[in-house]
RNA sequence: CGGGACGUGGCUCAGUCUGGAAGAGCACAGCGUUCGGGACGCUGGGGUCGCAGGUUCAAAUCCUGCCGUCCCGACCA
């Protein structure tokens, strides 16, 4: 009867939310650190989840005739060196190669060797790597568009990491597509910018803004920037994905041209957009509690685990028979478009069995003993309800119902995002109030605060430079859905044209 | 890269001030009793005390340097 614990993760989030996070992450095994400084290692039950996130976006991006390819991890430095706002955004934080090989010294250590005559950086992002393939495949307009997308891994040497949210190496897919009209290039930026948003609202059941980002805060090298911003259970804002429209710059920059059906030579235009294993700290502060992670059922690494309680006696065989063939039953009910995960642990460990799972977030647990047996019935558990607010119901009818019952899951844990991000925003026009909305009270240990601010915004990046100098907070975007309004600049007091989210951000 | 805190079995930490046999709880393994319970008992495995130098008869402890983690900045998906 010994309750050792209130809750499974300790600090709880009022306590130390950061911390909270680490232990969250440790709890659920989703993934460690590695012994390699800001890179991480994705265990099992985090990657199960980054392949479901990944199978839903490979459909989705297939479905609009984007296609997958593969380019080199390796990048020439000259590559990098040809659009001058990407190089000013990334040289600072690049990899480098300089050697081919290792040999020893006089110590015995290994030390590189062999001098590349021109360094390899490791890829932060593959414009450049790309935009040379594609001024080599596309030679006239009946080649556009060129739609292509990569899953792979980027290198960003970052100061300061933590893990999903920033590390020095992460997963992603990075989308470039080549156009022959600027509408049709700025189109495509918006449409991927709504696979985005449809992820992460409909799959990870959090919900998002959707805006431009301003000049100050744009992708380097890009036109216009979009994206979508969540807000986390610390109130700051995550920006959860990206999509560019870039102009003509990188056509410009790596010769991509293409002969119109005038017959006239003109450069392409281009777009980029990506999402990566961000997304997984983004469902870790959207959705956990003071008990580790709910995993939403649309990309749950499982959405079952079956909990056969075994005694030390003969009905243990019927009772992993009978857990077997609902398992079985549940593996053949279709949950969006694939079987229904199930995972069984028959590990006889008391009571921590049940707090594993609890914290590793499956949506549904489910307790199987002599007594459902005999009852023919299970005895379920959500992962969004209190622990003791369970219930027996027929197997049968549990198999018949799962798929409802974990949209149900999903549904509610995006209401209630919904709720906290509604909750935490609203418009502001007065200075003062603005200032109290960011500055917490505490300064030692600052708590929880702040959220989103919908204010007024005159356009001037001075503006947007002292808020962010004085109180560490940023525009976000300027939402898609604002209304034109006139209104008086937070800062500077001139004249606006409507408003913008400030926030603090990741 | 600046400021702060911290590195002792897998985890949380005591021991460091004042140098003198590496500890606790949890976790792990075995056995037993329990068990729709984050159970209990017994037994057991596991640590060159972040790394490298130095001082000393003697270093987890004192000194120097480095590395790493976390927080706050600057930078960023």
């Amino acid at each position: 009867m010994a309750k050792k614990n209130e809750t499974a993760i300790r600090p709880t989030r009022a306590e130390n939310y950061p911390e909270w996070y680490q232990q969250v992450i440790r709890a659920s095994d989703m993934a460690e650190l590695s012994p390699v400084r800001g890179c991480m290692v994705i265990k099992p039950w985090g990657y199960a989840l980054w392949e479901n996130m990944v199978r839903a976006l490979d459909d989705m991006f297939k479905a609009t005739g984007v296609k997958n390819a593969y380019f080199p991890l390796f990048i020439p430095i000259s590559f990098l060196e040809k659009e001058a706002g990407h190089v000013e955004g990334f040289a600072k934080e690049c990899a480098v190669v300089t050697h081919h090989k290792l040999e020893k010294d006089k110590d015995n250590r290994l030390v590189p060797a062999g001098k590349l005559n021109e360094p390899l950086i490791v890829r932060p992002t593959s414009e450049t790597i790309i935009g040379d393939a594609f001024a080599r495949w596309i030679k006239s307009y009946r080649d556009l568009p060129m739609l292509i997308n990569q899953w792979a891994n980027v290198v960003r040497w970052e100061m300061r990491t933590r893990i999903f949210l920033r590390t020095s190496e992460f997963l992603w897919q990075e989308g470039h597509t080549v156009h022959a009209t600027k509408k049709e290039a700025i189109d495509r930026t918006y449409m991927m910018l709504d696979v985005y948003k449809k992820m992460a609202e409909e799959y990870l059941a959090i919900p998002v803004i959707t805006g431009e980002k301003t000049a100050a805060e744009k992708f380097p090298g890009a036109e216009i920037t979009t994206c979508i911003e969540a807000m986390m259970q610390d109130r700051k804002a995550l920006q959860a994905g990206t999509s560019h429209f870039l102009g003509q710059n990188f056509a410009k920059a790596s010769e991509i041209r293409f002969q119109s059906a005038m017959e006239t030579e003109e450069y392409c235009w281009t777009t980029s957009w990506g999402v990566s294993t961000r997304l997984i700290g983004g469902i870790i502060m959207t959705h956990s509690d003071d008990n580790g992670i709910i995993l939403p059922p649309r990309v749950a690494s499982a959405h079952v685990v079956l909990l056969p309680i075994l005694k030390k006696n003969e009905t243990n065989e019927t009772v992993m028979e009978y857990t077997r063939s609902v398992a079985e039953a549940l593996r053949k009910k279709t949950y969006h478009h694939g079987p229904v995960r199930v995972e069984i642990d028959d590990r006889n460990i008391g009571g921590a069995r049940n707090w594993e799972w609890i914290k590793k977030g499956v949506p549904l647990r489910v307790e199987i003993g002599p007594k459902d047996m005999d009852a023919d019935s299970v005895y379920v558990s959500r992962r969004d309800r209190d622990r003791k607010d369970s219930f027996a119901i027929q197997k049968d009818s549990f198999a018949e119902h799962i798929c409802d019952l974990l949209d149900e899951i999903q549904d509610g844990l995006y209401q209630k995002a919904l709720a906290f991000l509604k909750e935490n925003t609203r418009n502001i026009d007065d200075l003062d109030e603005f200032n109290k909305f960011f500055t917490p009270e505490s300064s030692g240990k600052p708590e929880i605060h702040g959220g989103f601010a919908i204010s007024h915004w005159c356009g001037s990046a001075d503006c947007e430079l002292a808020i962010k100098e004085r109180l560490n907070v940023t525009i976000r975007c300027i939402p898609f859905d604002r209304e034109k309004e006139d209104g008086q600049c937070i800062h500077c007091g001139s004249h606006s044209e409507g408003r913008v989210v400030f926030a603090k951000s990741y």
